[in-house]
DNA sequence: CGGCATCCTTGGAGATACTG
DNA sequence: CAGTATCTCCAAGGATGCCG
């Protein structure tokens, strides 16, 4: 795949630009849930709808940290917030389609993880 | 494993620890290779063995960069790397077992890429 | 060609405190 | 309980330059 023309002349390492964008759907993927959080998080809504303080001690995350990835799957369309304005308040989050297709991803992670992971002595 | 005693006066957010270190495989499998980077490059080397500058020109990371994900991936067992000091040196990265088992989290993700990705409007 | 050393910018993420 | 607002810190990562 000659898609670098060597006739470039200017070919400086910001030259690159965004041809990298699109190169797989891998890669795009991986630019929308390549965090730790997002993964984290979605993978711990495999189980079923959560509410904040929940997901706040499964995961470990901040109320910061975890409010603005929720804020940004939610965005994304990976997630769905409900919100009971009954007695104090309690918001649940589920994984919405898009978020339970990534559901084959977690478990080949699980599976790679439980193959790997005990041998290579964290 | 109630290492969270909610009998705890002191619930500060710094409590959590790292109870979340092996809450599951999938957890640990992220933060070995929950980066961007990480994934992208691993990715790019199922195609096969792949010289530095070719992974600099198909993943458009930097020298400074996929140098240094690339030597992180060595030490954790990911890859393997063979230098061949002939005329101007020239080393080939190639998947190792461990990495080669991570296909089908791309599979996976690949996959949800296909379906997901394009109408999500990026 | 491969890749390390340096500088510098950004944002991811924790701690803490405060509100509806 | 469910966030939001700040402040701060540090690692990820890009640009450049240089060297074997």
């Amino acid at each position: 795949m000659a898609t670098q023309p060597p006739s470039a002349d200017t070919e400086k390492e910001s030259d690159v630009e965004q041809q990298n964008a699109d190169v797989c759907t891998v890669v795009g993927a991986v630019e929308e849930v390549g965090s730790k959080w997002k993964l984290v998080i979605l993978n711990d809504l495999r189980d079923g709808e959560k509410r904040f303080n929940e997901l706040k001690r499964s995961t470990g995350a901040s109320s910061y940290t975890l409010s603005r990835v929720l804020d940004g799957l939610e965005e994304n369309g990976f997630i769905d917030n409900r919100k009971e304005l009954e007695s104090p308040v309690a918001s649940y989050y589920i994984l919405t389609e898009k978020g339970s297709a990534l559901c084959p991803v977690f478990d080949a992670l699980d599976e790679w993880g439980a193959d790997w992971l005990e041998s290579t002595g964290e």
